[in-house]
DNA sequence: CTGAAAGCGCTAACAG
DNA sequence: CTGTTAGCGCTTTCAG
């Protein structure tokens, strides 16, 4: 494993802080003060160092400096499948949360389901001494003891019902469930199905049950149900598979904006107008569903809050087992039957 | 900037390859041996520090190897929007090259067009050591300025036209433009329009030229012309400017994947059939265009061939100013008036 | 075939 | 207010 074209160890720029310090007449120490400030120095002394770095192009070493603090001042982030558009965005709004506080991110997908994986690049990850790690696959035990082992301290995001005793912030799945069923009922429908994710993990029973209790609370009926992996093509199997059988619910609640993608495409080459033969919402709220046809109204999450609140809590220190819970939010569109250009409004 | 709940410096995992040492029996060297396998030991020793390193539960402190070896197995990549489809899909295919090498990826947005922000970013990325970085952003001079300085390798992947004398691996936007503009002429359309996607970039000129000469050349009228940004509420415009002008081409071809969602959209809210009343041909070749309604053909860049042409690229040394260039594909779907169904074929 | 020792560049405790 | 110093954990040359 022979790398980049190296460039001799010291190489990287050349310049350290000693060249610093001896160009402008202070000691080592007196660099790092002022680069660090964790002390005060004469301003005058402070200009000329800052004069000396600017001269030099000096940028202190960031391995050294890891080595020293045992922090990299990294965070991983590890997700099931960065192409998806809606961890896409997730990953996106962390990276900006955690560069707020002078983090970057080395994100790794989970994607080979090969059981194990998940703890490799784990592994990785820790070797590379990450502060943190931010799940948003739901940690195996094995998952989880990497990363307990190496006292690493991790949040689980968008991972409703891990057992594990982290932190985990998510959002409030059976109200999503309620939200998209109850605004299907108010247009009319009183049968119902479901589209629901086939994740890796168990988060299908909560999924499941926010939409039977929803169904079940507003006396409506349950529809067909149908499960399929979490991607365009699922849902196209999904859709595919619920027009053969000849049970297409006048209403479906479908739990992604991805496996909502399929299902139109399947619905489409059938004829089954939309919403005509059948009203969709479904669940995430990221941009595609407003360029799908007929645009899709969703149960949007809050992302950046998410992302937000994740980073916040590997930063607080582990509040253990706490679980912040969000709020989705109905986003209005055509796939349920409204008309367009309705004003957003709740209920 | 306090962080992440400080486990002391060398509490990470506690152990050492000291530790290793001491519970084989050898000396620190040896466990050193063992690992990089920098010098053959004896079997038997080997086997007893493997053990150890099991027992333990021992991993390499990567600070620490990466400030002895000046280089932290790590690459950067800094794309214009990691949200846009197309690149996912290309970082996720670096991700995985870089990975078969043992390097790690930070992936950085270039996000903000402000002005530097940029070479900001970049700034970061050369402070954290990374061994190379991958510019799918044109440099700008600072960009470049700030690489070069450093001494860090860097190869552009994505950017047609850059102007530096790095190497850049990228994909031949006219002979895409030829390849859809032929097609749709094979649909028998004489008159072939363009949207194209305003960069920040330069790239404008190529993809124009390279229309407006396969439009000539195969005898045809150059249709209305709308520049949009590169995403879906570019297209949405773009579409919508073109039917307000009322000069709706038979044909257009459209020069990314996400204009063309956008495209749809404005053309479904205003009654203009795909491909009855325009045929269309997109660029890119995203796993998204599969689902639009109609499904777009499109120009396929091959991403994962590229993603490891610009690793391998880094890896090799600076092939000074090289450019590869990959020959794109055209995927039939029906947005161009191909039947479902047609097996794939060239011409 | 194995071990001792010299740092890589930086931070922070401690002296001056 | 400034400077000296002792490592952080690892790789690798050089003796044994």
């Amino acid at each position: 494993m022979n790398g980049v074209p190296s460039r001799s160890a010291s190489s990287r720029t050349g310049v350290t802080r000693d060249d610093v310090a001896r160009l402008a007449g202070v000691s080592a120490a007196a660099v790092s003060y002022v680069i660090n400030g964790t002390k005060k120095l004469s301003p005058e002394t402070e200009e000329r160092v800052a004069d000396a770095i600017r001269k030099l192009g000096y940028r202190p070493n960031r391995a050294a400096r890891a080595l020293r603090l045992g922090s990299a001042e990294t965070l991983g982030i590890i997700v099931p499948d960065a192409t998806n558009p809606f961890f896409a965005a997730l990953t996106h709004e962390v990276e900006i949360a955690a560069g707020r506080r002078g983090y970057s991110m080395i994100a790794v997908n989970a994607d080979e389901l090969a059981a194990g994986y998940d703890a490799h690049r784990l592994e990785m990850l820790v070797s590379r001494g990450v502060d943190g790690v931010i799940l948003c696959t739901s940690p195996s035990p094995d998952d989880a003891g990497v990363l307990e082992a190496a006292g690493v301290p991790y949040v689980t995001l968008n991972q409703p019902g891990t057992g594990t005793r982290r932190t985990s912030v998510g959002v409030d799945l059976r109200e999503g469930a309620r939200i998209a069923v109850e605004h299907l009922a108010q247009h009319g429908h009183r049968t119902i199905g479901l589209i629901a994710g086939l994740s890796s993990e168990g988060a299908r029973e909560e999924r499941e049950a926010g939409w039977r209790a929803a169904v079940q609370q507003l006396g409506a009926m349950p529809g067909a149900l149908e499960w399929s992996p979490f991607t365009p093509a699922g849902g196209y199997e999904a859709g595919l598979r619920m027009v053969a059988s000849g049970e297409l619910p006048p209403a479906l609640f479908v739990s992604s904006d991805q496996l909502a993608k399929g299902l139109l495409k399947a619905f489409h080459e059938h004829g089954v107008r939309v919403p005509e033969d059948v009203a969709l919402v479904a669940f995430d709220g990221t941009e595609d569903a407003e360029y799908c046809w007929p645009p899709l109204t969703t149960v949007a999450q809050p992302v950046a809050a998410m992302a937000e609140a994740a980073i916040e809590a590997l930063f607080d220190g582990e509040g253990a087992g706490a679980t912040q819970v969000f709020a989705p939010v109905l986003v209005r569109r055509q796939s349920c039957g409204c008309p367009r250009d309705l004003p957003a409004q709740s209920g």
